[in-house]
DNA sequence: ATGGTAGGTCTCCTA
């Protein structure tokens, strides 16, 4: 049986061909990284050194904050990162997909009418798509009844539940910034979090239920099964390497076809450390296809 | 039960 070994980057991965693809012995990982900038703007020089030091292929960034053409890209390019798709407004959400290999936009949708830039996607040469999403944060209070931003999020999620997922073709990796911590591990108290935004059983029932429909995989989970994980630590803490009161906002999902080839996630806690940071860290995959 | 910090359209909205 013939055997092909596969540069993913550079080779159209055809499921359907009769040649046999040795899929474990190939040799090109494709590292994808989340991260919510909290305005790429004013961190742009942060986006830089996190891509000199972890050379990422491609990074889904959240809360830009920028129209797309006020989107600083010509630093990024000098790293070989020439390709970007982004969606963006003024002040608030916005979202972009940087690559040192070639992307094409694949659209974006307005879950829950919000009129908001919370979603884009690209598509790789391999036939692999890339969705980015930043999901409502929520605001404070965790009843729609009271607070219109918690139903606007729960809206947002089943949206995605009850359509987009469902259409979900195999070879897709879905990131970003979810705003929910579902494990009790993926926060610094369960017990102490349960009715705080982020972090109550509605949510997070509708989050699983959404990954379920969509046959989605936490890849990070699966590759880190045990002990605590953040990705988000508050600004308003006074020490927060100390306090150490995190949550796992942000996440890297993937189908089935693609989760079975990752072996290695990280998140790059000591991004918060780093000079006027964002509140989120970076989260990584490789892929090994 | 409260307040704490940060970014942008900047004394008010968002997270």
């Amino acid at each position: 049986m013939e055997q092909i070994y596969l540069l993913a980057s550079q080779v159209d991965i055809d499921y359907n061909s009769n040649t046999s693809i040795k899929k474990w012995e190939t040799f090109m990982p494709l590292t994808i990284a989340t991260w919510n900038i909290n305005s790429i703007r004013l961190r742009e020089g942060l986006v830089v050194r996190l891509l000199q030091e972890e050379k990422p292929d491609v990074i889904c960034l959240q809360e830009c904050k920028s129209l797309v053409e006020q989107i600083p890209t010509d630093e990024f390019a000098k790293l070989g990162y020439k390709y970007i798709i982004a969606r963006g407004q003024k002040a608030y959400n916005g979202v972009a997909i940087i690559s040192k290999i070639p992307l094409e936009d694949a659209g974006s949708t307005d879950f829950a009418n919000l009129g908001h830039a919370r979603h884009v996607a690209a598509k790789l040469k391999s036939g692999i798509t890339i969705h980015n999403h930043y999901i409502p944060a929520g605001g404070d209070v965790p009843d729609r009844e009271l607070n219109e931003k918690f139903g606007q999020k729960l809206d947002y999620i089943s949206e995605l539940r009850d359509s987009f997922v469902k259409e979900i073709p195999q070879k897709s990796i879905f990131v970003g910034d979810f705003n929910i911590a579902p494990f009790e591990d993926d926060v610094w108290s369960h017990k102490q979090l349960q009715k705080i935004v982020s972090h109550t059983p509605i949510e997070i029932e509708c989050l699983l239920d959404m990954q379920k429909v969509g046959n989605l995989v936490d890849v990070v989970r699966s590759n880190i099964p045990n002990g605590k994980l953040y990705s988000w630590w508050s600004y308003r803490a006074k020490d927060w390497r100390t306090t150490n009161r995190g949550r796992r906002l942000d996440h890297i999902w993937a189908t089935k076809d693609l989760a079975a080839f990752t072996k290695k996630s990280y998140i790059v806690k000591d991004v918060r450390g780093w000079e006027k940071p964002s509140d989120h860290v970076p989260v990584f995959t490789t892929f090994d296809i």
